[in-house]
DNA sequence: CCAGTATTCAACCAATGAGTTCAATACAAG
DNA sequence: CTTGTATTGAACTCATTGGTTGAATACTGG
């Protein structure tokens, strides 16, 4: 009766994951890393309705990987890269498993089996 | 006219990502990084139907994440640390943007930090 | 005040996802 | 061959998601 838990113990890398599965969503991140922009400038470039790309902010913005501001009637977005910056931790976390020798294996069991690790 | 393509010139990444975007796969990968398992063993600690973790188990395949083989009637699933590396690899482009000294970059994440929420 | 621009809200729709249950398959052992 | 075990398949909910359109809000400038 071992206790892994599927839910949430931190329910954002839940968020962080889902917004990054979104090409559209890749690609507005892609685009704020050159600079922060506004709702139009980045809804331009996509074959759908500027309330899409809407959601889609959203969606960055809940996820913590944007945030935004207001200056006028803009709402300008900027990249957020803390919450990049968790979903890479977690990833790393694999990459020591692969990247090293076999040996590493058990410190990677224990800080898991620690149920930090979700 | 640019040439942002919202649609899968790198359509895994969407696959890898939604994969990881569900704690119970998160939490069955954790279990497959301390060694191969078979899906009885794996489903024991999830409050679910063994069939849902069969289905889970579909999506981290699909998505290149696990392999399977066959021993018996076992199915063993094993990590495959190859698509959890495209995961990585595209977040390290941005990792290298925010490590850098980008003093646009600098400055957005000086301002975020500060906690202008909306 | 009025008109225009930027953005969001709301209602709706089709498709997908995560879960269920019941039935089917595959294999090992008696 | 039959039984038990491991796993998948199929059909079904229910909630969420990605998209739409039309209306509302917020702000600026004439």
């Amino acid at each position: 009766m071992s206790s892994i838990q599927a839910t949430a113990p931190d329910s954002s890398l839940n968020d962080i994951f889902a917004a990054l599965a979104d090409p559209t969503r890749r690609a507005i991140l892609g685009r704020l890393a050159t600079g922060e922009s506004s709702v139009n400038e980045l809804a331009a470039p996509f074959p759908m309705s500027l309330q899409a790309v809407s959601k889609h902010l959203k969606v960055l913005e809940r996820a913590g990987l944007i945030s935004r501001g207001r200056q006028a009637q803009l709402r300008p977005c900027r990249l957020r890269p803390d919450s990049l910056a968790r979903a890479t931790g977690w990833l790393d976390s694999y990459r020591a498993l692969w990247d090293s020798s076999f040996d590493r294996l058990d410190e990677h069991l224990r800080s898991t089996q620690k149920g930090n690790h979700d």
